[in-house]
DNA sequence: GATGAAAGCAGATCGCC
DNA sequence: GGCGATCTGCTTTCATC
């Protein structure tokens, strides 16, 4: 959700035109990044070359923005996750960039929200067990100035889809 | 957090035991999928064919679970993100997998959390504007059978952490 | 833009240490 | 388990259309 580049100024950059064989080459590497270019050409129906040359321009466009392993949590040792919903007081929310940053820094941290409504930062966290849970919950959040209050919700089940909709009109 | 294999039987391999030079690996391809061989090689200081080794081993050993390509949201017209949180009836609570299945076949939906606490469900959505944002609670979940409350929480910003901690004593 | 051919380079295997 | 050599096949480039 970052509207924002590096030196702080609003990206401008006109909406890039994708067709519709971008959007399928953008679909098919969201799901598997270590398809080949020739398997993907195949798939959609033009030459290596061509399909090449579309991953390279979305590439340089950052429309494309690399990817990233999947790894078991279990081989790590990871047991259990939870969602830390925090509500923080007036004076940290007027300093929440600095507050994320320094959340995400924590490696137990796959994710931070700074969010509307009941709570104001949704934090994903990995752990051992309930006693990592409670100490990490303890070391890094409750008694965090800023903090008011913590509601922690262990996770049962999770589902994801790796695959962004495509919401545009299509050149 | 998936403990279940396809077949419906528990998950009963051993703990695969990784040294650090195995952590380091995983370290650097959860933050870049798509760095050669060669390059971790010569990050890690091993040869390119015994880190190549580590690497099929840890594939085959489903520690290393393929990757996804990320991709620029706005690029695709999303233009606003939030969580629904969302609480279920009790005969629902009952059937919760097929409703987890359901949900995350919705486009608009990245992931789908099963959680304690004062909700019962955590959902992820990408959507164009608020409009969509409404129409797409309207028509997929505030209408749907067994769900009794959803709250809403749009997402101002969000951090993400690719590389998950490493909880376990190594080899 | 798309293509096929050519060049360069990485992935994968193997015998040896 | 690590290593270097080797082979294979993919990535990347380029001239042409």
């Amino acid at each position: 959700m970052s509207d924002e580049r590096p030196n702080g100024l609003r990206d401008n950059r006109l909406p890039a035109s994708l067709d519709r064989t971008d959007a399928a080459i953008l679909g098919l590497l969201q799901n598997n990044a270590r398809l080949s270019v020739k398997e993907i050409a195949a798939e959609i129906g033009l030459a290596p070359s061509s399909t090449h040359e579309r991953i390279r321009r979305m590439r340089d466009a950052d429309i494309l923005r690399g990817a990233h392993a999947e790894v078991d949590p279990k081989a790590l040792g990871i047991g259990l996750e939870a969602l830390l919903m925090i509500e923080l007081s007036k004076h940290r929310r007027s300093t929440v960039d600095s507050f994320l940053d320094e959340v995400v820094k924590v490696p137990e941290v796959r994710f931070a929200y700074l969010v509307t409504g009941r709570h104001d930062l949704i934090v994903h966290v990995v752990v051992r067990d309930t006693r990592h849970l409670k100490d990490l919950a303890l070391d890094h959040f409750t008694n965090r100035p800023g903090v008011t209050r913590i509601e922690t919700s262990i996770i049962f089940e999770a589902r994801h889809r790796h695959e962004l909709p495509l919401l545009r009109q299509i050149g």
